[in-house]
DNA sequence: ACTAGTCTAATTTTT
DNA sequence: TTAGACTAGT
């Protein structure tokens, strides 16, 4: 969904009756539904219906003649958000549309295109992702001759998290290695100086990661007409998952509110498992102390899960160390105990849990109704080779994105230099696809057009060397006509993938056909966005899962697998956690008091988002890396809750004669043809970029060469080349 | 001096 | 499945 910072034409809605009413919600949640001004805090527990009182929060303020674009909901993730506005849609009317609602990066997003140059930002800037970060990162690293032949300097990951970890929680290196990192204290000297580089490489390329969207939020707000501007732009602020907030986005939620205070936040302190990300769920306590005045409610009815679902969770959290928010209670009548299944191994895990999950369709339970959740995305790989086997459709959320693969990153390198000329991260990437082209030759090359105006002539006039003089000119060119004629962003994308082809088929040469799966999926993300810069944003801000089939129809019913970090909020009939042995479940990763907290809340979210039937499952034998086998532990905090609260299982019902085909795969998709015309050998030609030429080969299945005039010979992918017949 | 290819180890969670 | 180290080849 796209919207405009500032929308024109507030229409507010006329009605006669009303639609928030004392019969929709319950005492507590009509208090927080109505509240039109002042600070509000409520903290709602799992279930609670803390979603459904936003909605009718926002249909109120909008009842009451509120115009819709001055409201701004921040949310956890974009689709929070659109779920949210669509919900009161159905209440008011399409003017719930024109709210702002996202999350706080991608507000800051538009915020800062519009209000950067107060800061001396260009409003063409790149959002980086993780990995571009951790490129940068190496690129220093190289350039600097930093850590070289020493094993023990940290990662470009390591290196990454630290940054990104010093500045959510605005401490500074030094003191972050004295207190979490002590192992890397020597290392201080070069790390501060990496720092420093790092921020002069965005700087000077116009990129921007996901925590400069939050600090430079902060830093506009600091400007006293802009804050006053975007204070009195948004007269009422809601923020959801407040939990998971960190320091600097309380400091933002603060800010705006400078003029009005009229501020609402949601959150439930039990739920923070975004600490590693610089989340702080003090910010929730602290909110009064930042608002004198806050009204505090406490949403603690549960409507979603059935008591012995809700006896189990409270005693799970009941255990933490560190607790506001008080035990949950529900009314729902009935349900099942939840279950404890200890299986063999892997194997029988999924076994189990593809039993349970067909038997429960039988009984009627829609597979979309029903979720598997884990703790690491590739906790589920086996889970998926059963579920293939057996047919049963499923959907996977978190885990690999989309724009992580390699190939992905090449694509999106094209469209984002178009958009961002200075960007010499992708410009990086896309150089060091040329053969005889390597790290060397690309920085001599980026060190020459560094800071010209354009890049591009720059380039037409780089002295290449005979061996990769010919690619080289063929890019230029590329790029050259990318930004040429006023293109779609369809047609540029096609004009991109006609010279990546060939690379891409090279580089790939033994997957590429996998692989072309994921271009195809990018190719129909893309059309969804009116322009490139939209595009590109949305691949950072809210990248794609990778394997999700776009064009499949949404009403299909299957079986959602995912982590516990993409299942907040989300709720489902039956819920099977699986893994829950000690390094998996809890994370091996976690090791200090407050990991394993942050984990015992994980395992809380993921037990409070079943309503009827809650399973967890582990396996009593783990493999480890190099195949070795081990026992597994069950996780601590199941093995220390009263007997009697779970309905222990072990064993299968299925026969032990059982066996599982040795290959068997997912069903290939069949690959949809498009109609386009017959090309024949000897064929006369003509193509947008290449010109005029002349068929030379077919190669099946959807390929022809074609000796073009002007660009030499070129194999061309019939499902992308714009090819015509010519005469 | 530089690139390209091969081998080996290791792999949380997300805006 | 890729990131990094290491080696061979230009």
């Amino acid at each position: 969904m796209q919207q405009t910072l500032f929308p024109m034409g507030a229409t507010p809605p006329q009605k006669a009756e009303p639609v928030v009413s004392e019969q929709d919600l319950n005492p507590a949640q009509y208090q927080a539904a109505t509240t039109m001004s002042g600070p509000v805090l409520v903290i709602a527990g799992a279930g609670s219906g803390k979603t459904r009182t936003l909605v009718y929060r926002m249909a109120h303020l909008i009842e009451q003649g509120i115009a819709p674009e001055k409201i701004l909901l921040l949310t956890f993730t974009r689709k929070a958000a659109q779920e949210m506005l669509h919900r009161a849609s159905f209440l008011i009317d399409e003017s719930c549309q024109r709210v702002m609602g996202g999350t706080f990066h991608a507000v800051s997003n538009l915020l800062l295109r519009r209000y950067g140059h107060h800061l001396g930002f260009a409003p063409n800037f790149t959002i980086i992702d993780r990995s571009d970060a951790e490129g940068i990162v190496n690129l220093l690293k190289s350039s600097l001759a930093m850590g070289v032949a020493n094993r023990r300097f940290p990662s470009k990951r390591v290196i990454i998290n630290l940054i990104s970890k010093s500045v959510n929680k605005s401490t500074p290196l030094g003191e972050l290695l004295d207190d979490e990192f002590g192992h890397l204290a020597e290392f201080l000297d070069d790390l501060v100086r990496l720092y420093d580089h790092y921020r002069k490489f965005k700087l000077e390329h116009g990129l921007m990661d996901y925590d400069d969207l939050l600090v430079n939020w902060q830093r506009i707000l600091e400007i006293p007409e802009v804050q006053l501007e975007i204070s009195n732009r948004f007269s009422h602020v809601m923020v959801d998952e407040y939990q998971d907030t960190n320091r600097i986005q309380a400091g933002i939620v603060r800010a705006i509110a400078h003029t009005h205070d009229n501020v609402m936040v949601v959150g439930d302190d039990s739920q923070s498992i975004y600490s590693f990300r610089g989340a702080d769920f003090k910010n929730i306590m602290e909110f009064p102390d930042l608002f004198p005045g806050t009204k505090i409610i406490r949403l603690e009815e549960n409507y979603r899960s059935c008591q012995p679902i809700l006896t189990v969770t409270n005693a799970v959290i009941e255990r933490a160390a560190q607790r506001y928010t008080k035990s949950l209670f529900s009314r729902i009548e009935g349900g099942e105990q939840p279950v404890l299944m200890g299986a063999r191994d892997e194997s029988e895990q999924a076994r189990f849990v593809v039993e349970r999950i067909l038997a429960h369709q039988q009984e009627g339970m829609p597979l979309r109704e029903m979720a598997v959740l884990f703790r690491s995305g590739f906790h589920s790989y086996k889970l998926e080779m059963e579920l293939n086997h057996r047919q049963v459709p499923f959907e996977k959320r978190g885990g690999l994105k989309l724009t992580e693969s390699a190939h992905t990153k090449d694509l999106l390198s094209f469209l984002r230099v178009t958009c961002n000329p200075s960007d010499h991260l992708s410009w990086n990437r896309l150089l060091l696809l040329l053969d005889k082209v390597g790290p060397k030759t690309v920085q001599k090359i980026l060190g020459t057009i560094k800071g010209a105006d354009d890049p591009l002539t720059m380039l037409k006039a780089y002295p290449a060397a005979p061996t990769w003089r010919k690619g080289f000119s063929e890019l230029v060119d590329l790029l050259v006509s990318l930004l040429g004629q006023g293109l779609s962003p369809l047609e540029q994308f096609d004009l991109v993938m006609e010279y990546y082809q060939p690379i891409f088929e090279r580089i790939y040469h033994d997957d590429y056909p996998r692989r072309m799966r994921d271009l195809e999926q990018l190719r129909v993300v893309l059309g969804e966005y009116p322009d490139l810069q939209s595009l590109i944003d949305a691949t950072a801000l809210d990248p794609p899962d990778s394997g999700v089939d776009h064009q499949a129809d949404a009403s299909d019913d299957r079986l959602i697998l995912s982590t516990v970090h993409s299942a907040k909020g989300l709720e489902w009939d039956a819920v099977f956690i699986i893994h829950l042995v000690e390094g998996k479940f809890p994370s091996g990763q976690a090791e200090l008091p407050d990991q394993l907290e942050e984990e015992r809340r994980l395992l809380y979210v993921a037990a409070t988002r079943a309503k009827k039937n809650l399973y967890f499952i582990y396996p009593r034998q783990v493999v480890g890396y190099d195949r070795s086998l081990s026992m597994g532990t069950l996780s601590p905090f199941l093995a220390e809750l009263p007997p009697g609260l779970l309905s222990t299982r072990s064993g299968l019902t299925t026969p032990p004669g059982y066996r599982r085909s040795p290959a068997s795969r997912a069903p290939e998709i069949p690959r949809q043809s498009k109609a386009s015309p017959t090309f024949t050998v000897g064929m006369a030609v003509k193509h947008p970029f290449f010109g005029e030429g002349k068929v030379e080969a077919v190669v099946p299945p959807r390929s022809v060469d074609v000796q073009f005039l002007r660009h030499g010979r070129k194999t061309l992918h019939l499902d992308y080349a714009k090819l015509e017949v010519v005469g």
